[in-house]
RNA sequence: GUGGUUGUAGCUCAGUUGGUUAGAGCGCUGGAUUGUGGUUCCAGAGGUCGCCGGUUCGAGCCCGGUCUUCCACCCCA
């Protein structure tokens, strides 16, 4: 008996338009990677599950989707294991490899590896698929796309700027109007973690804090209370929830919160670096948002840390973020090399362009001239302008029947075609060819000698 | 991982307290129109009602399970 086929939960198949639609995304970022002067390198859509493990939190390790080990592979399970149905200690001794969970990760370990090969600074990007055993929601996928920029070596908060300028171009050439980078520093939230006295609960802390615009001030004060926070030291962090006001402003109400902690003082003498450059510079898509709040980001994050919203009105979270890591590299034996990145979240991207109507008319259409088949004399003929016309570059196809005219321009329209050639009895016998402009409805006739012209046209 | 929600034609969705042969719009195929698509008119094809089981004389409708979708948590692109 047949099965029904079906795919996993959380996956996609793309269609021919789904995949022209994406790649135009693809291309974008592409584009303007290679502008900026990053390279491409690629790693393998799974590593040793060790290399992953511990890197991206509890939650983090719990999303990762393990591969089986092969054949036996409970032969090696000691019995007490088994028999206590311990799943986090059996797992290492059954699983020895895991998907990829993001990109960040195996460039660390792909710096490591190779460090004698790099020359820093390294510029790398990477657009690979991604995986996550996490329950799908509209724009959440257990299988996506990241595009990733990363530089590794220079400590410069110059990198920081070029990452955000390179937001912006992105985000303009895609025509995304009004996209807010949000921004924050590492530093800053963990001298505010330590000025209230709240030190040891920094990640609790931090991921209610990012909470405030969801849940509201009583909300983030419940939950740093249900984590264990005194109230003490949430009454201390409270007159953070109302920061407002322009960047400077909030600065410096920033500034004087911390003005005890030294950590604090380099946080903010950051932000303050990257917001004047970038301010003087300016940006044309984007604008650039200091956010106090913004906690969200994987705990091997230590300064800037980045995050950016979708525009307003639209329903989605996160369309890409990123951060400085200082020791990524340390975890696998390279001590003192700093990196910062960026990360784009196409499928996101695609759903955001998708619901504003952004993708353009051109990015469907897969063939620009079709020749009308009127029979085996005349779709000869047609075969060396066809040529012609592919030489040029100029994506051409000969319907592949006779069918009826009409089913053959139906076929035109529906694929989107522009133009439409028609070469039959008459125009066989004068050696020309009728061109019609599907949009305008109009027609022309032009030598086969003067096919050129017609091109040019294109 | 927790709680909820959705699934009927290729697509978007109707479908009465459980009752004979499950409908519409769009799309598709053919014709009006043998060299002119996107407009119009006519006709036609297309369904194991997500899947498995239960209740019932009888289930698209009620019950249980399962898969899927979306939503809220959790977390994140």
């Amino acid at each position: 008996m047949a099965q029904k086929p079906s795919i996993p939960k959380g996956t996609r198949d793309f269609s021919p338009a789904e995949v022209a639609k994406r790649n135009y995304i693809f291309d974008t970022i592409r584009n303007q990677f290679e502008i900026y002067g990053f390279q491409p390198i690629e790693t393998p859509s799974f590593e040793n599950l060790e290399t992953l493990m511990g890197k991206y939190g509890d939650e983090g390790d719990r999303l990762i989707f393990k591969i089986l080990n092969s054949g036996d592979y409970l032969n090696k399970v000691d019995d007490r294991t088994l028999e206590e149905k311990d799943a986090a200690a059996l797992t290492p001794q059954i699983s020895e490899k895991a998907l990829r969970y993001d990109l960040t990760v195996p460039f660390a370990r792909y710096v490591v590896m190779h460090q004698n090969e790099i020359d820093l600074p390294f510029k790398r990007y990477q657009i690979q698929p991604v995986w996550r055993a996490d329950r799908p929601q509209k724009g959440r996928f257990r299988e996506f796309y990241q595009c990733d920029a990363d530089v590794v070596g220079p400590s410069s908060l110059l990198q920081e700027v070029e990452l955000i300028q390179l937001y912006d171009a992105v985000f303009a050439d895609l025509g995304l109007e009004k996209v807010t980078i949000k921004i924050n520093h590492r530093k800053i939230l963990s001298a505010i973690a330590e000025v209230i006295g709240a030190h040891e609960q920094l990640i609790p802390f931090t991921v209610a804090l990012d909470k405030l615009d969801k849940i509201g001030e009583e909300g983030v004060i419940r939950e740093m209370a249900a984590s264990g926070i005194s109230e003490a030291a949430i009454r201390k962090a409270m007159p953070l929830f109302s920061i407002s006001g322009d960047q400077d402003q909030a600065l410096g109400v920033l500034s004087d919160f911390l003005k005890e902690s030294k950590t604090g003082e380099e946080g903010i003498e950051a932000l303050r670096m990257i917001t004047a450059t970038i301010g003087k510079l300016g940006l044309s898509s984007c604008r650039l948002q200091v956010d106090v709040t913004l906690a969200r980001g994987l705990n091997y994050y230590t300064g800037a840390i980045f995050e950016v919203s979708a525009p307003e009105g639209v329903q989605m979270g996160s369309i890409g973020g990123g951060g400085r890591y200082d020791d990524l590299t340390g975890i696998f034996g390279l001590k003192d090399l700093s990196g910062v990145g960026i990360s784009f979240g196409l499928d996101r991207i695609y759903l955001v362009l998708e619901e504003l109507g952004l993708f353009p008319e051109t990015v469907e259409e897969s063939v620009q001239v079709l020749f009308v088949n009127f029979g085996e004399k005349e779709a000869l003929a047609a075969l060396p302008l066809i040529g012609e016309l592919r030489k040029a570059g100029i994506k051409s196809d000969l319907y592949p029947t006779d069918a009826k005219l009409q089913k053959q321009l139906k076929y035109a329209n529906n694929r989107k075609i522009p133009y439409v050639v028609l070469l039959g009895k008459d125009e066989l016998e004068q050696n020309t060819v009728v061109v019609k402009d599907m949009a305008k409805g109009s027609q022309k006739t032009y030598d086969w000698k003067h096919l050129p012209e017609f091109i040019k046209t294109l």
